[in-house]
DNA sequence: AGCTAACAGTTGAATTTGTAACTAACAAGC
DNA sequence: GCTTGTTAGTTACAAATTCAACTGTTAGCT
C-alpha cells in the first residue's frame, strides 16, 4: 500500500481534520461550563454521564467515555468537593463505590445539557439537519472498534 | 431556544462525538510517530507543515495549524535538538527565524506522510470514498470561523 | 483456612500544557 | 533621536495529565 508518490496532502488527513474540528467546536462550550461551574472537560463528562444514566461507578464512566481511571478519580474528587456528587460504598463489593449527583449536581447537569442542546443546534444549523445526522453516524463508526 | 424538555441526549452532542472520533482515530498513528521518532503530536504537526510547505516561521505554522505560540516554541526546540530542523534568523527582520527541515527531518516527514496516507486510506475504507469526502468537507466547515 | 491473582480506586513523581510576563527587535510619530 | 506601541519568540510558574506504584478488597485455587 505504501507509495513513493508525493500526492498526499497531510492537511486532508482525517485525524488532523477531526482534531481541529473537535478543538474548534469544543472551545465555546468549554468556556461556558468553566465560567459557570468552574469545572474542566473531564468533570463535565463525568457530570453528564451521571446525569444521563444515574448512579454508576467510576469504572463504568471511564469505560463508556473512554477516559483513564486516574483522570476519572481526580474529576470525581473535585466534583465531590464542589458537592456535585456523592459516593456510596457498595455493600456487596466494598471496592466499588456508586456515584450519584446531588441536587446541585443535577441542576448543573440540566443547565449544561440545555446549553449543549442549543449549541448543538447551532452547529447543525451550519451543516443542515440531514448532513449533521450523517456526520454523527460517521463519527460513531470511526469511534467504534477503534476506542 | 432553550427548552425545558428532556429530549436531548448528550451522547449525540457533536463536540463530544468529534472529540471521541478524534481521539480514537489519532491513537494508532500517534503510537507510530512516538515509537519511531520519539515525537509528540505538536512536533508531528510542525514537522508536517514544514515538510509540506518548506521554510516557514513559527508564527506561520501556528496560524495555519491553530496552535499556540508557546507550544510551537517548545516543539521547535525539541525538533531542533533531535536535528530534524534548523533555524535561520532573517536578515531583514531579526525577530523572525525561518525554520526548515534537515535531511533527517525530511526523511521522517516522508516516512510519516506515507504512514498517514495508508492510515487515512484505511479510515476511508471504513466509510466509503464518497462519504469520506463529505466528512472532510463538513469538518472543514465546522472548523472555519470557529478556530 | 491460606495463598495468589485480579480488581476498584488513589496517590506521587515526572512530563506536558496553559497563562502571563518577559526579552529583543522593529516601526511610527513627534 | 527618542518615546510609545507592536511583534516574534522564549521562559517562569501554576495547573493538568500521564505512568507506575500503591492500598484495600474480592475471588479462585489448593
Amino acid at each position: 500500500m505504501t507509495s513513493q508518490d508525493d500526492d498526499f496532502d497531510p492537511r486532508d488527513f482525517l485525524p488532523y481534520l477531526l482534531n481541529r474540528a473537535a478543538d474548534a467546536s469544543s472551545l465555546e462550550f468549554q468556556a461556558i461550563y468553566k465560567a459557570r461551574y468552574g469545572i474542566l472537560r473531564t468533570e463535565w463528562r463525568v457530570l453528564f454521564h451521571l446525569g444521563l444514566f444515574g448512579g454508576m461507578t467510576a469504572k463504568e464512566i471511564g469505560a463508556r467515555a473512554g477516559i483513564h481511571k486516574t483522570k476519572i478519580s481526580r474529576a470525581v474528587a473535585r466534583l465531590e468537593q464542589r458537592r456535585f456528587l456523592s459516593r456510596t460504598r457498595d455493600r456487596r463489593d466494598r471496592r466499588r463505590e456508586t456515584l450519584a449527583l446531588t441536587g446541585a449536581g443535577r441542576a448543573a447537569y440540566n443547565d449544561l445539557r440545555d446549553v449543549a442542546r442549543d449549541y448543538d443546534a447551532a452547529l447543525v444549523g451550519d451543516l443542515g439537519t440531514e448532513e449533521a445526522e450523517r456526520l454523527r453516524a460517521m463519527l460513531r463508526q470511526l469511534t467504534r472498534g477503534r476506542s
